[in-house]
DNA sequence: TTTACTACTTGACAATGTAAGGTAGTAAGT
DNA sequence: ACTTACTACCTTACATTGTCAAGTAGTAAA
């Protein structure tokens, strides 16, 4: 995979699965790997950045498995963050995809 | 739009614009700036890095109506790469909608 | 007490796009 | 001759964001 595609659209998939319910740090990067690939050192200082610009908010909550969760909850910011980089983003993948199909087109003339 | 996005696609839109026939800097700019939002700053030194890599090579032709135009023509080489970005692509676009269009179904529950 | 797993954090680094500026040729108007 | 505008190319300093590697620490089972 492209390690560069990520740019950006890591923080629409963490806005996402925050979205549906509250995540802490470790179960996002299960999750998030699911569909891309990342390492630890890349959603904590994402996580950071995203709760510094308030589209999170934090508390712990104490773990019988090791160390307290530290879970985030999107914001009502947060929420309109969300749709605006979503909304961005299928306007911007849909338009990439429309140039190669065109592409593909005026390669069989 | 978001800038991130374009992060590693625009490589995969230039080479596009250069398979199907011989470009020049500045006729690049206009075309991909039809498709995203850049400055002259970004293309050129892309240009370079792809002729570093292999991916083009140039030659230059003289213009009545400016300076001489450096053309890029794509090698086999950087059709490999044109194809490989491609199904990189439509994969990794492909994986992120499926997610999106997840988290909507799961939204309506 | 060692190992493994959970959980979070940080700092140096790499890749890529941005902003702003520069050089220079052609051509048209004043 | 001088200015303006458009074509054409290039470079440097910078910002953003992801990667890698390392570290801290709690729980629990062997």
């Amino acid at each position: 995979m492209n390690a560069q595609f990520k740019k950006g659209v890591l923080e629409l998939i963490v806005l996402l699965c925050v979205s549906h319910k509250d995540r802490y740090g470790y179960e996002l990067i299960v999750e998030v790997s699911k569909i891309v690939d990342i390492n630890d050192g890349t959603i904590y200082p994402l996580l950071k950045r995203l709760t510094n610009e308030k589209y999170f908010e934090t508390y712990l909550v104490e773990s019988t498995e090791g160390p307290s969760r530290k879970y985030y909850k999107i914001t009502s910011l947060g929420e309109a963050r969300l749709s605006e980089l979503k909304e961005s983003w299928l306007a911007f993948s849909s338009s990439i995809n429309e140039f190669i199909r065109e592409s593909e087109e005026s390669d069989k003339e």
